[in-house]
DNA sequence: GCCAGACTCTAGCACTGCTAGACAATCGCT
DNA sequence: AGCGATTGTCTAGCAGTGCTAGAGTCTGGC
C-alpha cells in the first residue's frame, strides 16, 4: 500500500539523508570534524537540528559513521585495481596498492580519520562486520595471495602490512613524521614485503 | 633576593603543577580523555578553575602536552634496554623492542595517546623537537644499525618500522583488528625487518 | 600594623550534543 | 471538499564544555 505521495516523501527523505551526509564530509575536509557540529549541519540542509535525528538517531557519530562507510567503499574501489594487473611484477603490484592508499588517505584526510580514527558505530573485526568494510582488506590479502612468495600466513601478514601503511599515514598526519622522503619511505615500506 | 617564603611558594607551585598533571593522567588513564574536563580537574586539585590556567596559559591542550611528554620519557628508558642486549640474536632484540613498545602503549594507552593521537604543543619533526622525544626514534635507529646486515637507510627504516609498530598499536585500540594474534602480529613484523 | 601585590574565587560567556513539547502542514479517508 | 489523525518541523531549553573578566581575600615585606 505504497501511495505516490508516500513514495515521493521516501525519495525526499532518502535525498535529505544523503545531504546531511554529504555536508557532513565537505564541512570536515574543509575546516575539520570539530567544525561539524548539529547546528551547523542543519543550516546547511537548511533545517533544524531535530531534523539530523530523524535520520541518524544515534546523533552526530551515527553522522560520522555514514562518512566512514562512504569512505571504505571508495577505498575498496581505489585498491581493487592495483591486485590485478596481470603483467605487472611483484614489485609494481604492491607498489600500487601502497600508493593508491596513501594516495586515498591524502585526498581526503577527514573520510579517513572517520574510518580509522574516530569513534564510530561500525562493528569491526566481527561478523556482523559489513561487507565493504572487509572488502580493503581483501584486496591488501589478494596482493600478497599473488606474490612469487607468498608469505605463510597471508592474514596476519595482511594485517601488518595494513597497519604499518596504515602508520605511515597516521604518523605524518599527526606531524610526527617530516613532510619529505614519503617515496623513501614507500620504497622502503615495498622492500619489506617483496623480495 | 629569594625569600624563604617566595621558595616555599616557588615549591609548592610546581608541586601542584605536577599534581595537576598527575591528574589528567590518571583520570585519561580510568575514564579516557573525554572525562579529563578543566572542571574534574580542578576538583581534583581542590582548587577553582581558573588556578589551571595560572600553570597553563595555553589550557587544557598544555596539560595534554605535558602527559605525553611524561609519556615520551617513559617510552624512552622503555625502549633503551632492548638495544643493548650484548648476547642477543637480531631477531631476540628487534623482538624485546617491538614487545616493549606495545607493552607501553597497552599499559599506558591514554597516555599513549596523547602522545600520538591527540592535537598536542609539541613541535615535532623539528628542530624544536625536544631531545626526549627524539630518544624513543634514536633506540629503534640504534637497533637497525646493530642488526647483522643493516639496512642501507637507517632513518627512513625507522621511520616506515615505526609506523608499523603504531600501526598496529592504532588499529588494535580503535577495534579495527581482532583482539587476538597479537603473538602472530609481533612474530611477522620482526620477521619483515630481519632475516 | 599597614599596604601593595600576589593569589583565588564567583559568575558568566559562547559554544557543544541532544530533546521535550508546542505548533503546523500534509495525507488518507468519507 | 473538508474533516481528523498522523507526520513533520521548529522553538526553546537542558546540562555540559573550555575559558576569562573582575571582584574579593589573603599574604609578605617594610
Amino acid at each position: 500500500m505504497t501511495t505516490p505521495a508516500a513514495a515521493r516523501r521516501a525519495r525526499q527523505l532518502e535525498e535529505r539523508r544523503s545531504q546531511i551526509v554529504g555536508a557532513a564530509r565537505a564541512l570536515a575536509e574543509t575546516e575539520g570534524w570539530d567544525a561539524v557540529t548539529t547546528r551547523r549541519l542543519a543550516d546547511a540542509i537548511e533545517y533544524s537540528q531535530p531534523v539530523l535525528y530523524g535520520h541518524f538517531p544515534q546523533g552526530r557519530t551515527e553522522i560520522v559513521t555514514a562518512v566512514a562507510l562512504e569512505g571504505f567503499e571508495e577505498l575498496a574501489s581505489a585498491l581493487a585495481p592495483s591486485s590485478d594487473v596481470p603483467a605487472a611484477s611483484d614489485v609494481e603490484r604492491v607498489r600500487a596498492l601502497v600508493t593508491a592508499y596513501l594516495d586515498f588517505a591524502e585526498r581526503h584526510p577527514a573520510t579517513y580519520d572517520a574510518m580509522f580514527l574516530l569513534p564510530v558505530l561500525v562493528p569491526f573485526a566481527s561478523d556482523e562486520t559489513p561487507a565493504i568494510v572487509r572488502a580493503g582488506f581483501e584486496a591488501i590479502a589478494d596482493t600478497l595471495r599473488r606474490l612469487d612468495d607468498p608469505p605463510a600466513d597471508v592474514p596476519t601478514t595482511a594485517e601488518v602490512f595494513w597497519g604499518a601503511v596504515h602508520g605511515i599515514v597516521a604518523l605524518r598526519r599527526a606531524g610526527r613524521f617530516p613532510a619529505v622522503h614519503q617515496e623513501e619511505r614507500i620504497e622502503t615500506l615495498v622492500r619489506l614485503v617483496v623480495r
